[in-house]
DNA sequence: TTAAACGATAAACTATCCTTATCTACTGGG
DNA sequence: CCCAGTAGATAAGGATAGTTTATCGTTTAA
């Protein structure tokens, strides 16, 4: 028993519906022999007559029992079509992003704004995690894209930069580095430095030794900040970490040597993304490549 | 938006399903390269890739969506087309049939037995009405098939003669006319004639002047026979409406003239038949044509 | 009676589908 | 390291559908 062609089935529904050949023919932009032959070929193919030859255009009995089961079958495909083709061109979907909680914190909100406008149809789902814990995710397929600092050079990882993160010290307002512009390594000697989860940027640079020698170590921001706000110490945060509106503390650029994060877009090599994915990927390069949080 | 084929969708399915295209292309007789390009053509129809190009064959996240929808739909067609052709072929259906009682009860019982066990899934609903009535359902369409008696050659219904069903009279064992094993219509002369549905036939005969003089009529036939089996006189009958096993009654086949009931098959002209009932007619024909009940 | 509308049919063209033949890439064993 | 053996991709050719134009016969209505 050979497939039936949702088209000819199509054919069929909108000649009953036209109550007339040349009618359907009009509505489906085909000639009327088109039709003609269709339905005869359909009928052949069944062994039954769906409309009663020589009358006008009346269905069969047999064409009674079709027609509805007909129309249940061409209206599933087309929701199915509707459906598969809007997944297709990225208009629907559920995307799953993981970012670190800085970027997620003051990139992401504005962004996704943006995006959900253009595409209201698709679902996001949102994840902050530690630059490490991210490109995990990604690599296990937990999430479709990750926006971070790479761990390490991952096989399974392709990385596309977006911008660059300049890192700075972090103190408070009244503290004597505070009323600097920018700060050199070297000023920073003897202060109490507390390490947070982005120290170990500075591990491969001249500063290695000033880290080295930090006696705390805090993991939460919340605490972090709030220990910088006690006047516990110093620490060293990228910019866009920094809690732009905290009128207690300073953000002063450091250089010599300059040391930054480079943000970027991770997504798993090997993996086609989703189209809804490819779209949202495609939106973060083109709003977030090269221009600063 | 065009239509997608089931055929294309059930080679995604089964290449899926088998994980290679040569294993798919063994299990829908196809060659593998017919494979490769229904599958490209679906794909470049969707604008998404089904499968991952390059590496082996495995699903892209949108075929991992698209694959569950795609089974969903070509499921529905398979169970869909197998139910319209099992009713194209006329192994599934419902058919309405009406007889005049004789038939409904002498006939149909052995017949519709025999009938359903060549087609146990098509199902039957048995109406016995008068022979007008029966004409009557057949033309309003309420009915697929009469066994009747015409009640007068009608325009919209086409007769199939089967059979004939001689009249006779009817009465008590102990009537005088009882011995006898044939009778013309003058022995009735002066007998008590309680007439009946079936009456009318003898209208055009040379006995019509015995029913027309008869002060009974009874339509009933349970009350008819309890009458004849008190004495109250005597009736005529075709055999096929004589309760056979009577042990109280008799029935005597009359002569000069003869006169007959003729039952045939009647249908709707101008109406194609459901298959179920194109089958229930083929078989009605083979079996009860010519032979008598 | 004629004109219009309908469906059926024929012939020609086009697109689709499937095959054979061939190519390229990967894989496992010697 | 090489060499089948297996996989999927690609190209060319032929068969088969699907579609169109042109035409015919029938029915319907003016």
């Amino acid at each position: 028993m050979s497939d039936l062609k949702i088209q000819q089935l199509r054919y069929v529904i909108t000649v009953v519906e036209e109550g007339s050949f040349h009618g359907a023919a009009r509505r489906l932009h085909r000639t009327q022999p088109a039709l003609s032959m269709a339905v005869r070929e359909l009928e052949q193919r069944l062994g039954q007559n769906l409309f009663e030859r020589g009358s006008k255009n009346r269905l069969t009995p047999f064409g009674e029992y079709c027609i509805p089961r007909f129309r249940d079958l061409v209206g599933q495909h087309d929701r199915m079509a509707k459906d598969v083709v809007s997944h297709a061109n990225g208009t629907q979907g559920h995307i799953h992003i993981a970012t670190v909680p800085s970027v997620a914190s003051r990139i992401m909100p504005a962004f996704l704004a943006e995006f959900i406008a253009l595409y209201p149809d698709i679902k996001i789902s949102l994840h902050d995690e530690n630059a490490h814990y991210v490109c995990q995710m990604v690599a296990h397929g937990e999430v479709d894209l990750g926006v971070t600092s790479l761990w390490q050079s991952e096989e399974d990882l392709e990385y596309a930069h977006l911008f660059e993160d300049k890192i700075g010290v972090v103190c408070r307002q009244d503290h004597p580095l505070a009323p600097l512009e920018t700060l050199g390594w070297q000023s920073l000697q003897g202060e109490k430095l507390i390490r947070n989860g982005t120290s170990r940027l500075l591990m491969s640079t001249a500063a290695a030794e000033l880290v080295e020698n930090s006696a705390f170590y805090i993991s939460n921001m919340i605490s972090l900040i709030a220990m910088l706000e006690a006047g516990a110490g110093i620490t060293t945060l990228p910019r866009l970490a920094f809690p732009e509106h905290n009128a207690n503390l300073r953000f002063i650029p450091l250089h010599d040597p300059e040391v930054v994060r480079r943000i970027g877009l991770v997504k798993a090599a090997n993996r086609t993304l989703a189209p809804a994915a490819q779209a949202m990927q495609a939106f973060l390069l083109e709003r977030l490549q090269q221009g600063a949080g």
